[in-house]
DNA sequence: ATAAGTGTTAACAACTTGTTAAACTTAATT
DNA sequence: AATTAAGTTTAACAAGTTGTTAACACTTAT
C-alpha cells in the first residue's frame, strides 16, 4: 500500500504541480484547496503525512494542524511557508516531529524532505505488539508476558523497548534514543536511559537469547538470536 | 569534538554575524571571504558541513562546490542564494545531499537547516558499510568481519578506518587525519594516530593485499591490491 | 652518523556503562 | 490538605572500556 499524503495548498496551479510530481513518485496524494475541505478529508480518512501551506484562505495551517492533532497526535506535518512568517510560529508550534519548508522550493527538495521525514517517523512507529524471543509484548496494555509471569511496563519502559525492537537490526545511537524518547540529550538523560536499559534487561532475563548489547560510546542494539 | 563548518561569504559584515551566531551554538566555524581562501581551507582541513554563498567575487559557489567534491564526494553543502537564481541552477546541481537557503534568512532558520541537515547525513553515515579485501566493515555495529573471526572496533578505530577507506586513492596527510578526527594537530595526537594505524594493521593482517602504507613525512594511504 | 619520523607495546588516566538506592515529581486517594 | 503510591531522575559506586602517553626499537632521509 502506498504512502498517503494530504496536501493542502490554496494556489490551484502550484497544488496541481506538486500533486502531479508526487503522484509520479508513487505517493497517493489527496489535494485540498482550503482548510475546511482538508479538515473533512483528514477526519474521514487517514494519512501518513500532511503537507500544509501555512497561509490558507479561511483557516490557517497552524490551527488546521492543531485540529488534526486532536484526532491523531502522531501524524507528521510538513509546513510550507513563505519567507517572513517563519520560525517564531513554527518553532513555537513544534509538535516534536514536525518540519517545515520555505517557498520557493524545488520538487527535488520537497521529495528529499518527505523521504527523510517518513523514514524518521517510521522508525518510531513500527509494530505496537510483537513477540520477542519467548516473550510477548502487548502494546495495548504495555505489558510483557512469559511463562514465568506477566509484567506491566511503564510508559517509558515500553517506549524504549519498542524503539529497540523496531530497530533490532541496527545500533541505535544514544543520542537517537534520547532525542526520540526524551526529546533532548544531556548527561542526566543519558544516565536515565542506562537505568531503563538495566530494568529492561532484568525483565527480559528469562530468555538468554535476547540481549540488549551496548556498543561502547555509541549506543545499544537489541539482539535476538 | 564539535562540528566543523566552513562558511564562505564575501560580505564581511554578514559573514561575521553568521560566524558569531554559529560559534555561540557551539559550532567550530571557519570564515572565508573569497573562493580562493575557501579552496585552500577546504583542502587543508576537513569539514562536516560547508555553507557557500553562491555569488562570490572570483569563483562562484557552484564551481567552488564542484572542486570541493573532487576531494570529498560526501561533504554536505548548504548554498546561500539570493532570490532569483534559485531552483533551475540548484536543482541542476543536485549532488544528492545538498540543500539551499534563500537570502534574507534569520539565524534561527539557518540553525534549523543545519540541524536537520547534519542529522540527515549523520543517519546515513552510521550505516556506512564496505568490503575491504576479504574483510567486511559494518558501519552499524562498527565491526570488521573475516573468515578468521569478528572484531568490534572502537569508535576511533572505525573513524580512522573509514577515513582511510574513503580516501584510498590518495595519500592522506597526517595533518588532515588529525584535524578531521582529533580536531587538532599536535605532537602527541600524531603519536596517538600511529598507535591506531598500528592497531588497524594488526586487525587487517589476514589479508596481505591490504596495506596501510606510510609516506614518510607526509601521511598514510590505504592500498588494496 | 645523526636526527627526525615511525612501529609497537604496555601502563595509566579518563571516560562510559551497569546497577542499586535515594530523592524528587506527579497524580490519585483518603 | 495530607498521605500514599508509582514513575522518573539523580547520585553514588563498582566495573569495564578506551585513548593517551611514555618508552624503546627500528627506519628513512640528509
Amino acid at each position: 500500500m502506498s504512502t498517503k499524503i494530504l496536501l493542502v495548498e490554496d494556489d490551484p496551479g502550484l497544488g496541481f504541480v506538486i500533486k502531479d510530481n508526487l503522484t509520479h513518485k508513487q505517493y497517493d496524494v489527496t489535494l485540498c484547496t482550503d482548510g475546511e475541505e482538508a479538515h473533512r478529508a483528514f477526519f474521514d480518512q487517514s494519512f501518513d503525512l500532511c503537507i500544509l501551506d501555512v497561509m490558507l484562505p479561511k483557516k490557517d495551517g497552524f490551527s488546521l494542524a492543531q485540529s488534526f492533532r486532536s484526532k491523531n497526535k502522531n501524524v507528521p506535518i510538513l509546513f510550507v511557508t513563505a519567507k517572513g512568517l517563519i520560525e517564531d510560529k513554527i518553532t513555537g508550534f513544534e509538535s516534536g516531529g514536525d518540519d517545515y519548508i520555505v517557498k520557493p522550493f524545488s520538487m527535488e527538495e520537497l521529495y528529499c524532505r518527505i523521504e527523510v521525514f517518513l523514514r524518521r517517523t517510521s522508525i518510531q512507529e513500527g509494530a505496537t505488539s510483537f513477540s520477542i524471543g519467548s516473550y510477548q509484548f502487548d502494546g495495548n496494555s504495555i505489558s510483557l508476558s512469559h511463562d514465568k509471569g506477566l509484567k506491566t511496563l511503564t510508559q517509558k519502559e515500553a517506549e524504549v523497548l519498542k524503539l529497540l525492537y523496531n530497530n533490532k537490526d541496527r545500533v541505535l545511537k544514544r543520542e537517537e534514543i534520547l532525542k526520540s524518547i526524551w526529546g533532548d540529550d544531556d548527561y542526566f538523560m543519558g544516565r536515565s536511559l542506562d537505568v531503563f536499559i538495566s530494568k529492561l534487561r532484568k525483565y527480559l532475563k528469562y530468555d538468554p537469547s535476547i540481549q540488549i548489547v551496548n556498543y561502547h560510546g555509541v549506543g545499544f542494539r537489541l539482539e535476538i538470536r
